[in-house]
DNA sequence: ATTGGCGCTCCACCACCGGGAGTGCTGGCA
DNA sequence: TGCCAGCACTCCCGGTGGTGGAGCGCCAAT
């Protein structure tokens, strides 16, 4: 008794195993009959029965009602997923296939690539966390629109582009524009707009009045630019989830759960947690601690580049999910983009 | 007889628009005794009842089952919008919220912000066509990334900010690059990408050969930019069509408009079609010819830059909405949006 | 320890039925 | 001629009850 409730016995444990598989496969509780079938083991229903209400007990599996079979419980499916769960790498070829479907022409596009990718590949939802960056420049560059209207362009250190557009009080000639941006570029090009800003005070007094105006509306913008393009994530594929019957038949939960896509920044926390972890990592059913999802699972791996993680990639799905294949997915995802960022 | 397949007299006519106002309030199938209360008329039920009859004769309106009151046919839907209905336009107070909701700093954050108004304004899903380019380019510029990685940017006619990584054969230094940059900016400046490319190879033989690669490097870069910022669909607030239970109850028919909703480029040929005629446009049912849409209403409206049409803002939603609220809505919108771009 | 057998429970499906809502029709009235 | 009260009819909707099947727990036998 003191050993059952503490460890699996093996029979047990493969039991567990291929009750779980046989529920992912086709989302009907599970007998005793079919898992003497499918145990491979050569037992009659009626002991494994008893061996299922050990596990009930245990509280791995339960029973939707009397009669009908059982279905793992979210500790069951954790216990699957630690311990049980074999996962089979994808191969070279494939890796090399989906190598192939990132668009690489800029940041914004990898990361939509990437994320429209995982939804492809496992019928999910995919998310992508965007890369953290630095907050320095790299490049700055101003044009002039119209009378009063500039156009700022803004390299980040990671070599994205943001733009906006700026109104002047005054009117700037092209030169002084050059000027401006000649300035910022040759003396602060890598520093964080904070930074800029102390030493244009401390340094540059000597700077006409109507440049520093210019200045600090450029940085004014600039640090607007840089929190607007802070971390967000980018979801793809949420249609998937419609198709899902573990998840379309409760309307409202359904509604809740397309609430919280549309919350980026509660997702954002969450998702945000799981670049801490190494590797994959899954959350099962509420574990994430947010309603919405107490019937999906979400399964997360960081990405870097040049080794310090910057973000996150994911699968959203219904916790009845097949780990086996969304896991690799996820991993090689996170490990193609990290690569994809880090040669630039 | 002959009288009334023709034209609805009076009497049909205030019935007909009070019983869509009546379905369109509460979803329910509107009957004789309903219709007696609400129209005003002094009738009984049993005199509406003939009206009621000639009225579904003549397509107007059809009962879902024997027992049941009346709904609008599409065709009655049409009838209403066209010759019954009374929009109030907004005033000029809410006008005026309305216009420090969007958000100018690049043209992207302003579609975004109409479409995200639109969804917010009118509970339905709201989307906005990004505005057409001219095509030709402002402004570029070349920034070493790495050894043979160049970024290029690229200021659009229209004044928006095009980014992308180009790989090149040889490395260049910083000045060549500058170089490059000045010859396309002094040169080519608002012409098309084609007419650059002829005008190359026409006039400017004289050109090191190094540099014509690049420049060609950049061409193309420069189509793809463009062609891939070319009009797309911007679309918002889909999950409150999952609130509406005229939509949500077919389970399939949600899927496939989802579908759609992915599907830009479907989407895109029905919006284009709007920006042909002037002012509010509006599709019922399956007038666009698309089957998901087929308990669906688009209204649209073009907007315009500098007088000419460059672009459509519209609303998706049930074929039961208030369309006396939504009209003025997207009305006033593709107005905003046109003023915010002209001023650029 | 394992197993066949038995009784039990609960769900899913179906058929049935009565109330209610609304219609179409008809005949009478101004 | 236009309007209206009354009536029979049709259909949907919700509740009720019965039945078959699946699966379990328990127990006695091996």
């Amino acid at each position: 008794m003191a050993k059952e409730s503490q460890a699996l016995n093996e029979r047990a444990q493969l039991l567990l195993k291929t009750l779980v598989e046989r529920y992912i496969a086709d989302g009907q509780p599970v007998g005793s009959r079919a898992l003497s079938k499918f145990s491979g083991l050569d037992l009659s229903p009626a002991s494994i029965r008893n061996v299922m209400a050990d596990l009930e007990e245990m509280g791995f599996i339960a029973s939707p009602h009397t009669s009908a079979g059982r279905i793992p419980t979210p500790r069951g499916y954790r216990f699957f997923v630690d311990t049980l769960l074999t996962v089979k790498p994808l191969d070279r070829i494939e890796i090399n296939q989906l190598e192939g479907q990132l668009q690489v022409e800029n940041t914004h596009k990898l990361v939509s690539s990437a994320s429209h990718m995982l939804s492809e590949l496992t019928h999910f939802a995919g998310v992508v966390v965007t890369p953290r960056r630095s907050g320095g420049f790299r490049h700055i560059e101003f044009l002039k629109l119209a009378e009063k209207r500039i156009l700022l362009i803004l390299v980040t250190a990671e070599g994205d582009v943001q733009n906006r557009i700026i109104q002047t009080e005054k009117s700037y000639t092209p030169a002084e524009l050059v000027e401006a941006a000649n300035i910022l570029n040759q003396n602060f090009a890598g520093c964080s707009f904070d930074e800029i800003r102390r030493r244009i005070h401390a340094e540059l007094k000597q700077l006409r009045e109507d440049m520093t105006q210019l200045m600090s509306a450029a940085l004014a913008a600039g640090d607007q630019a840089a929190s607007d393009s802070a971390e967000d994530v980018v979801i793809s594929g949420e249609v998937n989830l419609l198709g899902i019957d573990d998840l379309s038949s409760n309307m409202t939960k359904l509604r809740d759960l397309f609430n919280l896509f549309e919350h980026r920044t509660t997702l954002l926390q969450l998702l945000d947690v799981s670049s801490c972890a190494q590797g994959v990592q899954i959350f099962i059913g509420g574990e994430a601690g947010l309603q919405p999802l107490d019937e999906c699972s979400v399964v997360t791996a960081p990405y870097e580049v040049d080794g310090k993680v910057v973000g996150t990639v994911g699968v959203i799905g219904p916790t009845r999910m097949a780990y086996e294949r969304v896991i690799p997915i996820v991993d090689i995802t996170a490990k193609l983009l990290s690569s994809a960022l880090t040669q630039r």
